[in-house]
DNA sequence: AGTTGATGTGAACACTGTCAAGACGCACGC
DNA sequence: GCGTGCGTCTTGACAGTGTTCACATCAACT
């Protein structure tokens, strides 16, 4: 039997140790998460963690960069979820990518937080530039529409907007200001802002 | 002299807490705050904080709470300071309301971040109704808009619509995936998704 | 005056992140 | 084949955390 790569002592701890660590941010949130008892669940010292990890903010950090590719993927497969090539099938997708991006802040309160907390910021020298495929995929869907010339107002700007006005709504909602239902309303709002007046729906 | 009220050991030590916890998280992030720091910086011990705030927790809700009303304060001026009752001042209005909402995000990212964070996490059953005067603020913006008949889309939802997409961008923005320099195109994009087509600005 | 109760202190507990010193075991060079 | 080296993990320790306990203090009321 190969047993793949499965290189030293304890396999592959490094990994093993992201898992866990994500296990347990998405169950009690960021906060309550301590390095010992990641290492201790996965049956391990705790400095042994720092054999794979610099920092505790280190590990943390992987499982941000996890939710940002959870993410990413949510929305895109959302997107590619809706077939067609008309109007009405672009504006379908812009709200499908916007669903799941609020639909992931729900489903992984924790996870979401964690994402974009403080322990994850980004380079502030070249933003929006590298990561955040979530905004591609919105990016994209707001191109058909542009392509289409079923956009109200000008095309710059109205990505950022977009993205804005979900992110915003995402966290207002697990911070428990927004209520949840509000969720189909504030798409529509924005579908409405953003559509050229013929057909908002 | 008369001290004023000045009535015990200390004089009154639950307002020295909070101001110093205001100003640490206000200097260094919620996270980095030790309750054990800020009573020795009030010159008292540890426990005497527990006299006045059952937790950490609670102590730091207070800064939450003073956040909001800060926030709120900062909104409310900002509208006020425009003039007149056209539509160019009540456009005007919106635009101060938004721009004051992410500028205090820019000026205290910690606060904002820890007054919108998990520790202040808001009753998820009655949620829009108590607080959040920054809401109110821009709510009779719009109100104001679509009494001079300059709102584009139907009225319903666009509160939620400008309220998610400027806390969108401030979180943004403070967590550094979005440019500081982006806030005016956002919020003529917002404004020209919002207004009706006659005159966007 | 003496009791009461709010307000402070100090020591202690369990827990945290992090580090230094040492023990284990795989892989390579001889 | 065997020792050497190095990556891996453990133990033990340090400083710092939130929190609680028994006790001291001091203002105010009866």
């Amino acid at each position: 039997m190969l047993t793949a790569t499965a290189p030293y002592h304890h396999g592959d701890l490094r990994e093993a140790l992201a898992i866990e660590a994500l296990h347990q941010v998405r169950a009690k949130g960021a906060e309550a998460v301590s390095l010992r008892a990641v290492a201790l669940a996965v049956g391990v010292s705790a400095s042994a963690a720092y054999h794979h990890f610099p920092d505790k903010i280190a590990l943390m950090q992987e499982v941000g960069h996890r939710g940002s590719l959870e993410l990413d993927r949510r929305t895109e497969l959302a997107s590619d979820g809706v077939r067609g090539r008309g109007r009405r099938a672009a504006v379908a997708r812009l709200h499908a990518c916007g669903s799941a991006y609020i639909e992931f802040a729900m489903d992984e309160p924790h996870w979401f937080r964690h994402t974009f907390g403080p322990d994850c910021a980004h380079d502030p020298t070249d933003p929006l530039t590298n990561d955040s495929g979530a905004y591609l995929s919105l990016t994209r869907c707001l191109d058909d529409l542009a392509r289409l010339g079923a956009l109200g107002p000008p095309r710059e700007g109205l990505d950022l907007l977009a993205w804005t006005s979900v992110h915003g709504f995402a966290s207002l909602v697990i911070d428990g200001i927004v209520p949840a239902q509000a969720r189909e309303p504030l798409l529509a709002t924005m579908l409405g802002a953003l559509l050229a007046p013929a057909a908002a729906r």
